[in-house]
DNA sequence: CTTATCTGTGAGAGCGCTCTCACGACGTGA
DNA sequence: TCACGTCGTGAGAGCGCTCTCACAGATAAG
């Protein structure tokens, strides 16, 4: 980093021969300033490309608040993952006119210091938590510090009382699996997403809970973590344990992309052989061939929601948890 | 706001009754400090939930370079568009265990004066540029405020000698083009991106390049923004125009897949009766059935050299412009 | 012409923190 | 016993800015 000092304001008045306090005039647009005083001003900042100091700025003038979106990540996963990339576009989305700041604060799942750390670097005046997972400690840090903050996802049970805002998951879980069972499917099986997720486990649920209703079994579970590499591997280990698979429900759209390419890649056609439901209607749900019927789950809404939420909470209110409703979008894929 | 005064340093060190001098050792983990006052100082922390108030520290210790990520383009865009994604994604990567802060200013075209005011807003000791404009305004800021900046993407002749990034886009926009000839294509439409973007401009340069060289007519152009949307309603132009076309080139790969689609919806065989060609090897390009063909821009690349001559230049070194080389990658759409 | 009202400006306090410097309380070696 | 560290601590300056307050000079009202 360079040593050289920055010019400050101080050096801009005397340049241009006014006091500090008439140099700060300028700089914020204070009507009361002689048009002299005022030209010569802004002729030292352009000489001397002033910048003010937002540090010493917010120290005096406590600055426009910004808010931290916290996802437990790895970076690579959160800017290629459809669901992350909406989730964030929503909120920069719905901020584009406020002058609330947005951090980014992404680190993967073994890195939580480095979220901590900057969680307690007291940059932020409140958080949205995204896809947090049991046990990542962020609750404790959050509440540790008093810092006001939003989940996307329901929390964990040991963390009640906490504001979310979260999808149906168990009835879109319910809606993927009814429409594969309305189709004439028996042997379904579902690509699960990591059971230490809310959503992933709801999901699940909801599968299971359809298939009981329906009186088949809910044997034919198989894991992934939400990501399209996991979505073929699951796939395999189904065909594997059931040959005569007909049906699949996996937990996100991007899962479900690869088990219709895995499908496909084995001469499997979809739907005529097996048909395919994802979650949350992603882009890539239209661009498959076949295009790929999926579960609306709003991603937009819930960001929107949780940036509503937390700068209710910023003003000091109280807010309670929000629940959106789920869809299903019907394609060709089931 | 809530107006409530959050706790200082102060009002720690008087609870653990000591000095703000010694709770200020212990915040900031000094060794010399004996062991009790270190345990009461630590107990006042948590009790008042205190967390450091940085302005005022980096008053005094100027703290953690930030660099701003400056992306003139509509938020629902930045994240949607996988090119962007990717950007972002691996500066964040690479900087990942660096403790420098990334913010990111996002503003659509329209609204400069957001980006500006940032810029100039003091937040920053940095800045990368992507996807600039023609007469954007942001290099004459940049320049005024005398901040380093690294653009991703070669910018207009009016900016000589800005340090930037940038793949070979006309060799790029030809590599594509040979391919459709090589494959016995004749009748060869360009869908082009915004010419007012020096990317835009040379991919479709690449392609004039190309088509002359090989003695074919260079007159179906049609332009396109870059993203999905534009690519169908671009196609429809080019086969109005010309009913016997049989090859595209789409200076974008999310251009391709709607060209894709396009053509498909109409009946027409992709690639039997047209090959198409994309732009960025962009995840996408693997989904769309068949697999698209496109030119791998290695925007990671971009990227990761992006982020180290921002940092090259915050060390007051003088840094040279870039080129990255770009590469086909066959797949089945061509 | 005096008194009241603006208008433009400067002096100076103070925001919460870090860091230098000084100091008292202890050893420790001569 | 005295000079000399070493260690833990506190007092206080100062970072760059904003904002209150006071005040000089110009203008309006009595």
């Amino acid at each position: 980093m360079p040593t050289k000092r920055l010019p400050t304001l101080e050096d801009v008045a005397a340049r241009a021969g006014v006091s500090r306090a008439t140099a700060s005039r300028v700089v914020n647009a204070d009507p009361r300033v002689g048009s002299s005083a005022r030209e010569a001003v802004h002729a030292s900042i352009r000489d001397l490309g002033y910048r003010p100091n937002r540090a010493a700025r917010s120290l005096v003038r406590p600055d426009v608040a910004s808010i931290a979106v916290v996802v437990p990540e790895a970076e690579e996963r959160v800017f290629s993952d459809p669901f992350f990339s909406a989730i964030l576009g929503a909120i920069y989305t719905k901020l584009a006119d406020s002058p609330v700041q947005v951090l980014l604060a992404v680190a993967p799942p073994g890195r939580r210091d480095k979220i901590e750390r900057y969680l307690r670097g007291g940059y932020t005046d409140g958080a949205i938590v995204v896809s947090h997972h049991r046990d990542d400690g962020i609750s404790d840090v959050l509440r540790e510090i008093q810092l006001p903050a939003v989940y996307i996802g329901r929390p964990h049970a040991g963390d009640v009382g906490l504001p979310y805002v979260d999808v149906d998951n168990v009835t879109g879980g319910m809606l993927a699996t009814q429409r594969l069972i309305d189709g004439g499917r028996r042997r379904i099986g579902t690509v699960a997403g990591p059971q230490d997720m809310v959503s992933g486990a709801d999901r699940l649920a909801g599968w299971r809970r359809a298939m009981g209703q329906a009186g088949l079994a809910d044997d034919l579970v198989e894991y992934g973590d939400f990501t399209a590499a996991s979505g073929g591997v699951a796939l395999q280990q189904l065909l594997e344990r059931e040959p005569n698979l007909d049906g699949v429900f996996a937990a996100s759209d991007l899962m479900a992309v690869s088990v219709i390419q895995e499908l496909q890649g084995r001469g499997i056609d979809v739907p005529g052989d097996v048909a395919v439901v994802g979650f949350d209607d992603s882009q890539v749900a239209e661009l498959t061939r076949p295009p790929l019927t999926t579960v609306l789950s709003t991603t937009t809404g819930l960001a929107r929601t949780a940036v509503e939420m937390l700068l209710t909470l910023l003003e000091g209110q109280q807010v309670e948890h929000v629940i959106l409703p789920t869809e299903l979008v019907p394609r060709d894929s089931a």
